[in-house]
DNA sequence: CTCTCTATCTTGACAGCGTCAAGATTATCT
DNA sequence: AGATAATCTTGACGCTGTCAAGATAGAGAG
């Protein structure tokens, strides 16, 4: 559960145990141990106070490597997006040239994803962008998700598997449709006795067949 | 803009002015002044002592009728969902025996909702259903407001306006989609440029247009 | 009308929070 | 080696949610 790689970023390369006055990596530990703070505990124990203190810093250490508490989610922000980009790059390359494939399968990692992290998923689309021009990076990596999702509603359009041909549109679409689905399963707002019948999957495949012209199975 | 009724919730019936050691309404007021702050000030500004304050009463005064914040939260939310409500009514009644322009209309009201009132939205939506035995008021207007959509949908299906034949899932499939859109815009997940060619009921409307097999127009 | 009970509200206190200023420490570059 | 900049600590400020104790007032019983 604790691998290696994981605790290389979580501490400074050099010495693990011994307590230096410059952390070394502390910045990029921040942001793991916040991501930690945010599936142990839940987003309402997520302080600045309390990042710092698991990293073994003082309190307002953050404040040489952020600006204020909205950078520090900025940057979780930007780790989470991350995360997604990266499965979904693997996938593209699994299921070359077979887009509905690409659809499905980034569709359910996007449910996958919301559903192993709910509060990372919930600060990874809180709207830290709103002030675009200050956390560039996360505008950056947002764009390259949507990117990729227009990319394969581009592909499905040339298979025919939509009806309409405004790539944009679609990938809007497609994307509010998949962000909907797990935005309402994680804030709890879909009864119990909708989802006793239909698991996550299930509705998400569901909504994705409402959607093609096509019959889209799990595929799994 | 501040209208009679409002005001008349907001402060207790008797006397306006003077101030009373009991303040005869405050439940309610607490309520709409959390609103008030929520759309003047955004969800950041939001705390009890201020609420309490814009009140008129002291800062401890609010435990008297709600638990915790996420009481008073709830409180508001059970507000924002019973404002969809009315809103759904309304458009049941003047669209009726039309399930397409009844699912059109309500659907433009959910992103109209969203896009007027951003944090009450937010905050509606926001899960404090989580722990259902808490707040059932909050939780039998949830389901009402499902039961609604629901039977639009129902209606829908029986003019063959959907291929699928399981309400539910196309219920939630539906709301998600709604939703998914309306949430993605508030947290300015799309581009700037996106939105810059297409408004949000362009995009709503394509969203539905999606799913349906019939041709789903404005109708304004 | 008065007494009692209970709901409502105030005051005061507590720990935890985000943030800033001043100073200590260490890495980096000339 | 010495200066400069980056990094971290300490201490302080006001604000927050919450609780305990007490003040006030409305409601019902006699």
């Amino acid at each position: 559960m604790l691998n290696l790689s994981k605790y290389a970023v979580l501490y400074p390369v050099k010495n693990m145990k011994q307590k230096k006055y410059h952390h070394g990596n502390l910045k990029n530990t921040l942001i793991q141990v916040g991501i930690k703070i945010l599936a142990e505990e839940g987003i309402g124990a997520l302080s600045l106070r309390k990042v710092a203190k698991n990293a073994g810093v003082s309190h307002a250490a953050p404040y040489a490597h952020f600006k204020d508490k909205r950078a520090l989610i900025a940057a979780m922000a930007t780790e989470g997006h991350t995360r997604i980009y990266e499965k979904n790059s693997e996938i593209i390359e699994v299921f070359a040239d077979m887009p509905l494939q690409q659809l499905v399968k980034t569709a359910c990692a996007y449910l996958d994803f919301g559903m192993d992290n709910p509060d990372l998923f919930r600060i990874t689309f809180s709207g830290v962008v709103e002030r675009e021009r200050d956390y560039p990076a996360l505008v950056e990596i947002t764009q390259k998700n949507f990117e990729i999702l227009r990319e394969i509603a581009l592909r499905c359009q040339a298979e025919g598997i939509f009806d309409a041909d405004d790539a944009d549109l679609l990938a809007v679409s497609l994307w509010g449709t998949v962000h909907g689905l797990v935005s309402l399963i994680l804030q709890g707002q879909i009864s119990g006795e909708v989802l006793a019948h239909n698991s996550p999957r299930k509705l998400l495949l569901f909504s994705l067949n409402q959607m093609t012209r096509v019959e889209v199975g799990a595929g799994l």
